[in-house]
DNA sequence: TCTCTAAATTTAGTGCATAAATTTAGATGA
DNA sequence: TCATCTAAATTTATGCACTAAATTTAGAGA
């Protein structure tokens, strides 16, 4: 008599692997004991976990038990370590006018980081999906990784993603469920898509200041305001991937469009310009308003600048109409701003902190992101290890090897 | 050597015990293998959880299992009904004016319900658990089902109500949590409670327009507006349970607030009579102004008023607003307008189907419930249900009896 | 060398599932 | 009447994933 396990049954080992590589995973070395704890299986489980793990190529076991003099008395344990560098993942970011791609191991560890700007829109499939390559290529050179090791990709599109990660209205240029195909083909990668404000949602949870939060909303505020939104830990699609979309802001008071903060902050200090208002932004930007950057105006209001000063002033109470709003409909714990703005979008917060409760009951903490540019970037890595974990007894280092061996 | 069983391990009978209930709801008569069909389970699973579904009550065995003479060939199949009377459960909607109460079987049949309008606001905790309690031994009566049959109720109200359970921020008179807990205590029920609309959504999409969808805002739309989520089939919550506020809509041009169609219908309806125009309003309310109901504007409407037909139009205009904006932001696949004045916007649909895609780039399809009053209630049902479903293995009918035996 | 200890291993058993062989209840027809 | 046919139920043999308790083991220290 032949065998024959249900799915459901082999689902529990799935997820028992999963919770044990998150316990392992920044936890450096650990011992069976240690993981019994963490995850509260037995050690008899633990232990056959581990040493599926290791044959998969996901862990390594180390030699020297006795590590480094902690405790000294009974059966040495055995000792575990996640192998970082076991494999690979990518994450990209597709902006408007550049394009971002960091390899990261296993620990999320960013081993290399490479940007591109773009030459031109509406390119074909095939060269869009050239570019992805040798943006890819070229950052798995820099780390010194093989293409091989690469084990998922995750792709920030500044477009809605359904939950199933098909661009569905295309907007701009980036039709990429070609794409998705076609880098999958040449490699065997597994290609995921997102939103660019989605991911920057995740890269917040994991490594900014959103850490533990399980209700929040991420804004990208550069030129245009978009948004990311985790409920219950979970990110927020709707039907088309829609969900999060600010055109909604059009018809708000006190707002009017969905432009972001660098676009109002340099069109704000060209207004005072013209004005002819008597201003340090004349001298940053040599007397020609078209030379002035967002930049230029944060820095004057810093120096105390009247008239950035007053830019800073209606920035807040514009952005607390925006985050008012969204934080009434989503009822977040925490909004973060994030983007190219959000350092400097820093001295904005007491003022938004003062305004936000006028405009809704349940006014959320605020805070803006540490994680600069590339914030797209990383919470495209933490998507990809998401992905990887989840899948880490079908998706791993020992099948990559084998592929290798087989072709 | 004793047992020792992972809960990881049972709780893929839990799983497979609910999915075999799901299939067999409103399935009638079943067999065997019409069983292994609906869940993908092996025959050997198949019945041995039948006969635990029947030691606990859910199921009854036919004795006669040769049927309606659809088949004849072979050995006859064992017949399992689902037993709906097996046990109850209660909906409870409590509104702004009235509360009421449905007792329904495990079909999720209504067998009472009872409506009782409010005397008070601000009563102590003790006299709303009995006001509560009373509506419920009264519907349960009138049902002719003993209190000891019920397995859950579920409590809706119009506040926010967090994913646990506990209303945070007790907007006007409910503060429920001390309600739950001295319900709970007195008659061993499991008592939920959730936000009104969030159990319209249910209600809609387990018995009105939006079966199968799993992207779907529902819109109370009566004196105030409300709104309740379904994101890939999950109620949205936030942080405290604020997710569908509409707070929002103060600062929405041509929205202004967030009252509904029966305030803006009195409303507009008396400005009509108030400009001295010649309409039909003013013999339906008998001259007085103050005994217009939205119920005559629409009435008049109907029948070609051209002052009640200019209030459909602005009211069409305003509720495009509205739904433009919800939808921006999430993107549903449909909105459904439910409450009690759902039926009587019907006529509005075409008018906001023109105007909604003139605020959002995902327009929804439209509906509104054919539920009626009632909508509230029945979803508490539904929801009632799915905690009992969820939960049959613990929850059942067989142990209520044990109950009884013991008590 | 003996003892102690904490951890690993081994052994026994549970729960939940599948799959294949076998049995069974009834219909049918020689 | 009784063998035959059939679809379903049962039985039997396994597999997998886990727990729990007994046993062994690797090193430290008396």
């Amino acid at each position: 008599m032949q065998t024959g396990t249900a799915p459901s049954t082999q689902l529990v080992r799935r997820v028992n692997a999963s919770a044990m590589l998150k316990a392992m995973r920044g936890a450096g070395i650990v011992t069976g004991t240690e993981l019994m704890a963490a995850t509260g299986l037995s050690r008899a489980t633990v232990i056959s976990i581990c040493d599926e793990l290791v044959r998969l190529g996901w862990l390594q076991e180390l030699e020297n038990q006795r590590g480094a003099g902690d405790y000294v008395k009974g059966r040495p344990a055995r000792r575990f370590i996640f192998d970082d560098s076991a494999a690979s993942v990518i994450g990209i970011d597709i902006g408007a006018n550049k394009i971002t791609a960091i390899v990261a191991d296993m620990a999320g560890r960013p081993l290399s980081q490479v940007t591109r700007p773009f030459r031109a829109y509406n390119v074909p499939a095939k060269e869009r999906a050239d570019v992805l390559d040798s943006i890819a290529a070229e950052a798995l050179e820099k780390a010194g990784v093989s293409a091989d090791s690469v084990l998922a990709v995750s792709v920030g599109v500044a477009a809605p993603v359904s939950r199933g990660g098909e661009v569905l209205r295309a907007q701009e240029f980036w039709k990429s469920f070609d794409v998705r195909k076609i880098v999958s083909e040449r490699h065997g990668w597994h290609v995921l898509l997102e939103n660019d404000a989605n991911l920057a949602a995740l890269a917040e949870r994991w490594q900014g200041s959103a850490q533990g939060v399980d209700n929040l909303v991420v804004m990208l505020a550069g030129d245009r305001l978009g948004s990311g939104i985790l409920e219950s830990g979970r990110l927020l699609h709707g039907q088309v991937g829609g969900f999060g979309e600010l055109g909604y802001l059009d018809n708000v008071d006190g707002v009017g469009d969905t432009y972001g903060i660098a676009h109002y902050a340099t069109l704000w200090g060209r207004e005072a310009l013209d004005s002819g208002a008597d201003t340090k932004l004349r001298g940053l930007c040599g007397g020609d308003p078209e030379a002035l950057t967002a930049e230029m105006v944060f820095r004057a209001a810093k120096e105390g600048d009247p008239a950035g000063r007053k830019v800073m002033d209606r920035m807040a109470h514009r952005m607390a109409r925006v985050i008012g709003s969204i934080s009434t409909l989503v009822n977040p714990e925490l909004v973060v701003i994030a983007g190219a703005v959000a350092d400097s979008a820093r001295t904005l917060i007491p003022a938004m902190e003062k305004h936000v409760p006028d405009f809704t009951f349940t006014p959320p903490r605020l805070a803006t992101s540490a994680l600069g540019d590339g914030i797209v970037s990383l919470g495209a890595i933490r998507h990809a290890l998401d992905y990887v974990e989840e899948n880490a007894l079908d998706l791993n280092p020992a099948s990559l090897s084998k592929q290798i061996a087989a072709g």
